[in-house]
DNA sequence: GCCGATGGTTGAGAACCTCAAATGTTGTGG
DNA sequence: CCACAACATTTGAGGTTCTCAACCATCGGC
């Protein structure tokens, strides 16, 4: 059983990195001229899949991956593919550009990340052990 | 200087931990029939304080806020009470209610965090050490 | 008293999300 | 085989949250 304060400065702490995380990668995204979710789409895309499976990786609803692969569609960094054994669904698969964008995306955002995690020799490894033992889904 | 995959998994990994902070807290907020802006910004008011400062705990700009104001104030969870040595400037203080409302939201989605961060004895303390260590603004 | 800075509001506009309903497709039990 | 439930995707309506630019009132220094 945790002491109350210190849950509470978990709860601020984890939030405050979140947000400078998000914050960064926003940035990444509108260098790339990119709106955020379809960054997030594109950083989801390393895996081609269909749509439903977008949809759950990014956990919203499927109606809203339409617009958002339109978005990518639209730069021509995505292509909807079908399926040959289901018409039902559409394979997304990134263009040429779009592994292209999705790298340089990742690269600088990680670059970003890698700054901010700069920890005394070990205590990076140690956080992310810890942070692994949150039970994040009961 | 980090390894390369661990920063991607404390990106990972914190990510994960906020968006289920965040999804409890909203659904906290919904139990008390507050959208999530609403309750955010309740619960940043334990101190009273004018409406730019809320901004700046929210981290938004101050045309956002006074619609998020509105709402609190409609719901008679908060008044604007002029400043008298500066006309310019209202106050916001909680009512009662609001004070209520702060309070049960509060210790709901403190205890959903508890439960989250419910860890082998002072790994809790470890990991919040750990986190404040992450430099969130260079 | 003038003027630049500041607090707050308003309105337009965009991004993102959900829900309900429609369409086309699949597969299965009868 | 066929009706029917389940599924993938799209569309459209609607809501929340946010930003930006413009505006008004007020403040403080010069």
């Amino acid at each position: 059983m945790s002491d109350d304060s210190v849950v509470a400065e978990l709860t601020e702490l984890v939030m405050r990195v979140a947000r400078r995380l998000q914050f960064d990668f926003h940035a990444a995204a509108a260098e790339l001229d990119l709106p955020p979710a379809q960054a997030l789409a594109l950083s989801e895309l390393g895996e081609s899949a269909p749509m439903r499976e977008l949809a759950v990786r990014l956990g919203c609803d499927a109606s809203n991956v339409t617009g958002i692969v339109d978005g990518l569609e639209r730069r021509g960094l995505v292509t909807r593919r079908p399926d040959p054994s289901d018409r039902r669904v559409k394979h997304l698969v990134l263009t040429e550009e779009g592994e292209r964008k999705r790298e340089t995306l990742r690269s600088r955002s990680h670059a970003k990340a890698a700054e901010l995690f700069e920890l005394p020799h070990g205590d990076d490894v140690r956080l992310r052990d810890l942070l692994a033992q949150v039970k994040t889904c009961r």
